[in-house]
DNA sequence: CAATTTCATGTAATCCATTACATTGCATTG
DNA sequence: CAATGCAATGTAATGGATTACATGAAATTG
């Protein structure tokens, strides 16, 4: 069933080297332009840069001649002098992670609408990675870093940091963050499904090292402590975000015999991993245990049931990160700030009322 | 149920401006270093990039000073000097499909081995950001690009356009592309549907403005006529991509009466509104109607029933134009490729033998 | 031992645009 | 009309590294 594989062929058919075809478009210069246009370099680059200060004969004849020529000025040149790279980069695990794309598009917007580029940061969890990137700002190759994770990289350069933190967030009150409120967010999930008659509730938790994944568990504490409801730890067991790691905890509840009539995940893809084990044990979603997840990923509404989730505002998380990465950069001096950003709960078909007898 | 929002407060309590505190740890350049190591800087130069030239004791003693101080190269500097920069533009519609998320991990694996990074090119699908993007390269703030749609940007430049095509491919032949063969991919998914009986299979098309969508079709079309079935043209859709166009798809296709007893889909996301249409429609799948995807996007394995679809590897598409891009980048002699991988089609549950009876 | 390499290092040009400072000419003002 | 100001433009310093070329010393060769 595999279809084909063929190497490229070797070489092509006019392989001679034609030698950067005779025409005549090489790279150009200020200096070529400003000889060309019958003026210094500077006025060249004034009257690119600020237009308004040359006058206007002098002005239409530079341009005149940059268009012609399809002059494009050297951004390596100029940001050497300026100090300036325009560009940011964006640090996080993974980018394969659908709730990650969601936010870097949100920063990626927010860059572009204010002339910014955005590097690539995946760092596959790698803290070598993540210096890696780290060390880009401090070489210059980039103006400064939106982490994704909870450590603030290391720069070694002194002042403020141009780091900003989005989603999660660090305890260093020097640096900027965007978040939500992860204990109420988890607490408005858990009292939903105390709501629907639910008592014993299971809890996937993220990997711990992550303070996010510690609210969202006090989240569910504390929601069950409103309620007066006495918090099983047996009930509670650790993911690693990831769909299988959903699956095993189900497995291994439902092998322990514990008895619960409901899930509350960390995230989306912990949560359909643990529908499918439930399904594949012939427990049905919602009747016979209720499924809640966490950030509202695009493919949360396509489960089937569709998942009834905390919504992530994740656009929004990347947009705010990205502006407050601009105002730093514009002036080091306006102090960092913690945003905190509000998220809903979504309920779609994943969640019903307890049923009366079962566990 | 929202949790709270805050704006950040205005100036901040030591708000002075404590002008770089004194700490004695500024910017380092090449020249403090060589005047720290008492040797010249290009000796300074010379012992970072190639070690081997500089006599064993300087060596040690100017790494040292460089160790002590955390000298970093500026890498704009660098640039500038050697017109690299070891930056790539990848070029996509969407960062947050997960089909181009896993390409671009691809990437950037291999840009990370070798030393290069990558910059997001997300385009929306728009001309004015993809020229954005390329004129990047024009004004070397970037030494290449990788496209992943089906348009070879305008690049003012002369030689070699440092351009590879990943995924879709362009006629142009001077341009390297890295794809599948999707008329026979394509082909191979329906040859299976005819093998399990059908006969009267639905197409949903991708945009026909590409390339790879028009062979996916040829591919479906090829593989009715070898089974000698007369294709119904009736049958065959147009959608975007989108989970809702195979939704929608799906509507059109039962609100017109139309008889099939199998859809193949030019992605999984279309596959997964195909299902969720026929499932609300009362229609089970595979039972009633097969469904085959194209992509095997991460989620394709949990969808329920799994997905039956083309796997594209995806990783690796990403990494081989990731590697012809830095050949091109060593040796812009080196010959235009095409080259090809193989897709396998990953059967799971949503296929089955056509019911003895049913439309 | 003189002649020739080789090795280690230094001097200075170079990459290309930005911009502080200097200059020129013209208009304004008292 | 001299003095002053401003507008327009030019000259040259600057940013920080890389590297071609130059130099001196040590090693090799005949």
């Amino acid at each position: 069933m595999s279809t084909a594989g063929s190497k490229g062929k070797g070489q092509g058919a006019k392989g001679k080297r034609l030698k950067a075809a005779p025409q005549q478009s090489r790279v150009r210069t200020v200096k070529e332009i400003a000889a060309i246009a019958k003026v210094s370099v500077a006025t060249v680059s004034r009257a690119l840069q600020r237009p308004e200060i040359v006058s206007e004969a002098t002005r239409l004849r530079i341009h005149e001649v940059v268009k012609r020529l399809g002059y494009t000025p050297n951004a390596l040149a100029r940001n050497l002098r300026t100090a300036r790279t325009r560009l940011i980069v964006a640090l996080l695990p993974d980018i394969a992670n659908p709730f990650f794309s969601e936010v870097i598009r949100g920063i990626e917007q927010v860059a572009y609408e204010n002339g910014y580029s955005v590097l690539l940061g995946e760092t596959q969890s790698s803290l070598v990675r993540e210096q890696a990137y780290a060390d880009m700002v401090a070489a210059r190759q980039a103006d400064g870093i939106i982490t994704m994770s909870h450590r603030v990289p290391a720069i070694p350069i002194d002042g403020r940091l141009p780091v900003v933190n989005a989603c999660e967030y660090v305890k260093d009150s020097e640096i900027s963050s965007v978040y939500i409120d992860n204990v109420a967010a988890a607490g408005v999930a858990v009292d939903y499904l105390i709501m629907l008659g639910h008592r014993d509730i299971a809890f996937i938790a993220g990997p711990p090292s992550s303070p996010i994944c510690v609210d969202r568990e006090q989240g569910y504490q504390l929601a069950l402590q409103r309620a007066k409801i006495r918090a099983n730890p047996a009930l509670t067991t650790v993911g690693d975000f990831s769909i299988e790691a959903g699956e095993r905890a189900i497995e291994l509840l439902l092998s322990q015999g514990q008895s619960f009539s409901a899930v509350f995940c960390s995230n989306d893809e912990m949560a359909i991993g643990a529908m499918r084990a439930l399904s594949s044990h012939g427990l049905r979603v919602p009747e016979d245990i209720s499924v809640v997840g966490f950030d509202d990923i695009r493919f949360a509404r396509y489960t089937s049931p569709p998942l009834t989730t905390v919504a992530q505002p994740k656009n929004a998380l990347g947009r705010e990160a990205m502006t407050m990465m601009i105002e730093l950069l514009n002036d080091p001096e306006v102090p960092p700030r913690k945003r905190v950003l509000s998220a809903d709960l979504v309920v779609r078909g994943s969640t019903a009322a307890r049923a009366s007898k079962r566990g």
